[in-house]
DNA sequence: ATTATCTATAGATCTATAGATAATGC
DNA sequence: ATTATCTATAGATCTATAGATAATGC
């Protein structure tokens, strides 16, 4: 891989583990092995190159939710479902979605609007697709495809709190709790 | 008020709306009217500063929940739903409570440990205050206490996202789509 | 006499730049 | 000849301490 790669690899790990803040150039460079200044010969800064990073990972989201909603040939349920418990393992196992996730929720200070900006694209997409998935499957559900994203959204949101912040049991309590919940909610009654 | 009251006070409202690592002692220092060094006369450092502003965060969020949820009187819809539409207005009016929902939401790295383990409390605590309820009204929902109590913490934690990030009208959208699915899910069918 | 606050400053970061040196392409 | 990397370092923070000075209580 070519140095601008490596740099954006390591920076990737590091901000989506430590953090913007709690990453410093000295600490990427490390990582690359190479001195800090070098890095300054392919980013302008600490900024651009991050900026570089999450524009990539926002990306690489967006056409991993794009690609498994536009698929057809699965109940909906079954395709909302895997939506939100493939989640996890892309957390655990994929870095970009690890550092997507981190950043989108917490975003940091001195590049807040360009990233606050990029999660509202990504959002406005996801409720995009979502709505769109209601709308094919309109007989399928009791409420309208616009109510039934926006609470898919935000169980997605609240599942993923859990994934921050609480253990694997919780996880999977949460997830099948509010799932079952969200599915009998939205179905005829 | 004195000192180390008017120090936590200011450290409350610059930790709440700048984070604890975008805070620095002389910024809170600044705010009090006073030198950097006089805080150190107060507190030992930074992060006792932040714990004794989180510990009064927690027991005062603890305390308005359970006061909200044991009273009782009112139909159990009622009472959840305003649970949930209070917590705009106090994030909005209330500094410590934007406070603790930040730093829940984002736990500072230095006191990580600390900070998880007070938030760890709040939910364990909020989970039974939950439960408890559901269980009282066991005849008035369609699925277990436990679950309902899941759900509904997870309904929460989405529409605080959605308060930390959105606007006042996504916020809006956000709750009734989701309350209304809640509802319809925990309800007998 | 004791306590609170101040000035001054140490020591540890961190981002970023200047300019020298080494590596690579023609 | 050009590009990448290095050493050295400026300049801006930030937390925290030492020790002098001012305010307060007996």
């Amino acid at each position: 891989m070519n140095t601008p790669d490596r740099i954006k690899a390591a920076a990737l790990d590091l901000f989506a583990s430590q953090g913007y803040e709690g990453t410093s150039m000295a600490n990427i460079a490390e990582v690359v092995g190479i001195k800090t200044p070098s890095i300054y010969a392919h980013f302008k800064g600490k900024e651009e190159l991050f900026l570089s990073v999450l524009q990539d990972a926002s990306r690489g989201e967006l056409d991993f939710a794009a690609s498994h909603l536009e698929t057809g040939g699965e109940a909906l349920d079954r395709k909302l479902y895997k939506l939100l418990s493939h989640t996890r393992g892309k957390y655990e196992h994929n870095g970009s979605t690890k550092f997507w996730i981190r950043m989108m929720y917490f975003p940091p200070a001195s590049v807040y609007r360009e990233t606050i900006d990029l999660s509202y694209t990504y959002l406005s997409r996801m409720e995009e697709l979502l709505t769109s998935v209601f709308t094919g499957d309109r007989s399928a559900i009791g409420v309208d495809p616009d109510k039934a994203a926006a609470a898919f959204l935000c169980l997605m949101d609240g599942v993923i709190v859990e994934l921050l912040y609480g253990t694997a049991e919780s996880y999977d309590k949460r997830l099948e709790a509010s799932w079952d919940v969200y599915w009998r909610g939205i179905s005829h009654s």
